[in-house]
DNA sequence: GTCTTGAATCGACGGTTGTCGATACAGCGA
DNA sequence: TCGCTGTATCGACAACCGTCGATTCAAGAC
C-alpha cells in the first residue's frame, strides 16, 4: 500500500550512495532502526552546510544539470581549497558524482539522492 | 490534510516552522539565497545526528503523534541529559514542541516541518 | 514540611569540522 | 620542454559538537 506513494514520490530507484538502510518507508510511521539512522544523519550532515547546501543547488540547477568547479568558486567567499573540501564531502555523502574532461572537473547531483531523503522525510 | 496531495506534486506552502526563508522552490531549481541556505543548514544540522534522527522518528510514531521523555530515554544507549540535550537541539532547529503536563514532559513533531524540508529537497 | 521521581542545566573533556595558506598534481598550449 | 591554469591534498588551528557525571529544578506523594 506504500508502493503507491513512493511510485508518486520517488521516481526511478536510482539510489545514488548504493546504500541499503532507510530505503522506503517515511521516518514518521515507523521508528528508524539503529543502522538507518547512522546512515541517514551521514547524509543530512552533509547537507548541514550553508556553502555546501548552496553548491549542490548551485549545480544541480546549473545548465545541463552539471557545473565545472570554476564556476563554483565564483559565488562564494570562501577559498578554492575549501570549495573543493565541501565537494569533496558531498561526493563522498553520496550526493554528488564528478569527473575530469580536460583541464575542468564537472560535477552533478546524483539522481534520486535527494528524493530518497524527500521521501524519508514525507509526512503521511 | 488534503494538503498531502499538493506536497507530493510539488511545492504548496506549508510551513510549519514559521521560518521565512527557503520555503516553496525545490533547491535544485534555482540557486539557494544566502539567507535561506543558513537557514536551512540550521534544520539539517539539526538532523545529522543518529539519535537525533531516531528520536524524531520515536516521537513522530509514537501513538498520538506525541511521546513522554520517559519513553524516549530507554531506548538508547546514551545517558538521560545527553537525551534532554538532543530534544533541545531539536526544539530549537523548531522542528518538535514539547509541553509539561504534570509529572512529564511531551514532545511532538511540528506539523509541516518536516514535510517543508522535504518539498526542497524534491527533484522534479 | 520532607522525600522521591522525572527532566533540565552546568562544567568539562575529547573528537570532529570548517577554514586557511602552502604545496602538489593534472592538462594544455607555446 | 617549460610554464600556466585549474583542482586536489596537506598540515595547522580555532570553533563547535556529543557525551558524561554532578547538580538543580519541578511536581507529586507521604
Amino acid at each position: 500500500m506504500s508502493n503507491l506513494e513512493l511510485q508518486v514520490l520517488g521516481q526511478d530507484g536510482a539510489d545514488g550512495g548504493g546504500e541499503t538502510a532507510a530505503c522506503c518507508s517515511p521516518m514518521v510511521r515507523e521508528p528508524l532502526g539503529e543502522e538507518a539512522a547512522v546512515d541517514l544523519a551521514r547524509k543530512f550532515k552533509a547537507l548541514a552546510d550553508p556553502v555546501r547546501l548552496r553548491l549542490l543547488s548551485l549545480i544541480a540547477s546549473h545548465e545541463g544539470g552539471e557545473a565545472c568547479v570554476c564556476d563554483l568558486t565564483g559565488p562564494f567567499d570562501v577559498s578554492q581549497p575549501t570549495i573543493s573540501h565541501h565537494l569533496k564531502v558531498l561526493r563522498e555523502a553520496g550526493l554528488v558524482g564528478s569527473e575530469r574532461r580536460g583541464t575542468w572537473v564537472y560535477y552533478w547531483v546524483l539522481p534520486g539522492a535527494l528524493a530518497t531523503l524527500a521521501a524519508l522525510l514525507q509526512t503521511p
